[in-house]
RNA sequence: CGGGAUGUAGUGUAACGGUAGCACGAGACGUUUGGGACGUUUUAGUCCGGGUUCAAAUCCCGGCAUCCCGACCA
């Protein structure tokens, strides 16, 4: 492999994870700090990634017959606190409006964290019949969320997202869509973000609040913690019962709904710049890249030389975008070759065409490769066949990359001193039988930072006879443990 | 919300209680351009409010903000 340009100022990765992670965002022109707190602009780099997750999700979406929707960002604190658990959940992070048009308001306006409550109670009216069923609906929109500790993309108190509510006529038909929306959200990281997670079961205490069951989608973050990427609930009739979601079925019997929930936010992105980024920047997937290609046009002073170039660059261009290529031109020599090369580079563009004198005489482009920095020359010719084939090659070989590195960073062990040596020193995701109990798995928290992330998916029906690694107890599935982000 | 730290130009940093300086950036001009060019020049700053002092970036008080470490978390 070719060598990686490091980035002058630029935190090596392998130095300080989280100060590299800072230095992307901002150099890679992702997101910038805004003037409120864990707040920030995201700049038109960072929003493009979050255009792309939009489009392919929302596309799978409509064609399973959700409805896109949209409700306010504020919702009166009574209808808020109808459930609760839920309330109990989501009060302590909660933004409140308690003034508006200069005067006290009569009842407190919570923004949205979520919008179970504001959709339920709109669902109580529109769902009458069984013939009403299933109602699937969906809104891409921003919430609120007060943390205490907030990180770009990570856990901002603002962020976007979609969240998918459904209801149903039972649980069969509930737990197909909560399934449905799982695989969704595990297709779009392996096929676009080049990301294999793990997909399982949350436990009782890290379930969503008001949840049945909640199943989540976790990405193994290279320093071996967990980032929650995705989740969709199986709500039963929590809500359904507390806002009156009664429907009558074919023999005329009143029966509540099973209900849904499922989200994906603007956090993806942070996965992402933890998955491939490297010393030189970020590294984007070609899938999800605004731009896969820049063409880079190398040229003296020599005027003549310089629209020579252009000229063959605007030629290169036109090729690749009608092979369907997002392709983008630097032909600006008033910067010097290094510089240019370098910000694509801190940008992540997939692929980078060198074209110059060289390449112009021999009618051919140098490509070279940001994830691994190789280099080839590819013919005029050829180029609206391999530079796609290029591209594909690219994304493969990140997504193998990222499966690797999930399973080098998990590690298995039976015995609690395996486990404690691991959190205490190469922190990684442990696969290890667990009791399920809650004070056991808070003791095993308290003593490592570890929390189960999930059960897997395949480990669900598992009826093994183990010892529980905490507590020693009987245990009979083995469940992820990692520190979370 | 608990513990710690820090607020100086767009950014990063320096200045014993005594002339606010340096680098990068940005602008202009010229020379450059196959991996972050160079010269000349211009530009812009002590978080806010009080106090002590002949004199405050520096000391004191209050506020605000940010960062780090914990508890909370898509």
């Amino acid at each position: 492999m070719a060598k990686v340009f490091e980035k002058k100022g630029l935190t090596k990765k392998s130095d300080n994870i989280s100060d590299w992670y800072h230095d992307v965002v901002l150099r890679a022109g992702l997101a910038e700090y805004s003037d409120v707190k864990g707040c920030m602009i995201i700049k038109p780099h960072g929003y493009a990634l979050w255009e792309k997750a939009q489009a392919v999700l929302d596309s799978w979406f409509k064609e399973d017959g959700v409805q896109n929707v949209y409700f306010p960002i504020f919702i009166p604190m009574s209808l808020f606190q109808k459930e609760k658990e839920h309330v109990a959940g989501f009060s302590p992070e909660l933004a409140v409006v308690t003034h508006a048009g200069g005067e006290e308001l009569a009842e407190p306006l919570a923004v949205r964290p979520t919008s179970e409550t504001v959709i339920t109670g709109k669902f109580a009216d529109w769902v009458q019949s069984y013939r009403d069923l299933p109602m699937k609906l969906n809104q891409w929109c921003n919430v609120v969320r007060w943390e205490k500790r907030t990180y770009p993309f990570i856990r901002t108190s603002e962020f976007l997202w979609q969240e998918g509510h459904t209801v149903h006529a039972d649980k069969q038909d509930a737990m197909l869509m909560v399934m449905q929306a799982l695989e969704w959200y595990a297709q779009f990281y392996r096929e676009h973000y080049a990301i294999e997670p793990y997909i399982g079961l949350k436990s009782e205490s890290e379930k969503f609040a008001g949840a049945q069951a909640t199943y989540a989608i976790e990405i193994v973050v290279p320093d071996g913690k967990a980032l929650q990427a995705a989740t969709s609930h199986y709500l039963a009739d929590h809500f359904t019962k507390v806002f009156g979601v009664e429907y009558l079925d074919e023999e005329g019997n009143k029966k509540f709904a099973h209900q849904t929930s499922w989200g994906l936010s603007t956090r993806a992105i942070g996965g992402l710049i933890f998955t491939h980024g490297d010393d030189s920047g970020l590294v984007l997937p070609p899938k999800v890249a605004p731009q896969q290609v820049v063409i880079i046009g190398i040229a003296g002073k020599e005027m003549a030389d310089q629209e020579k170039v252009v000229e063959y660059a605007g030629h290169l261009h036109k090729i690749l975008k009608d092979a369907g290529v997002r392709v983008v031109s630097d032909v600006d020599f008033r910067k010097t070759l290094g510089f240019r090369i370098n910000e694509w580079e801190l940008k992540g563009i997939p692929l980078r065409l060198e074209v110059g004198k060289k390449e112009l005489e021999a009618k051919s482009v140098t490509a070279v490769r940001r994830d691994n920095f190789s280099k080839e020359t590819v013919t005029e010719s050829v180029l609206h066949v391999k530079i796609p084939k290029l591209l594909e090659t690219i994304q493969h070989d990140l997504y193998k990359k990222s499966e690797q590195s999930r399973n080098d960073l998990t590690a298995e062990v039976s015995t609690y001193d395996e486990f404690k040596d691991v959190m205490a020193n190469k922190k990684m995701f442990i696969r290890a039988a667990w009791c399920e109990d809650a004070v056991c798995e808070a003791a095993i928290k308290e003593e490592t930072k570890a929390t189960t992330r999930v059960l897997e998916l395949d480990r669900v029906h598992e009826s093994g006879k183990y010892q529980c690694v905490g507590c020693g107890e009987p245990a009979h599935r083995k469940w992820l443990f990692a520190q979370s982000y």
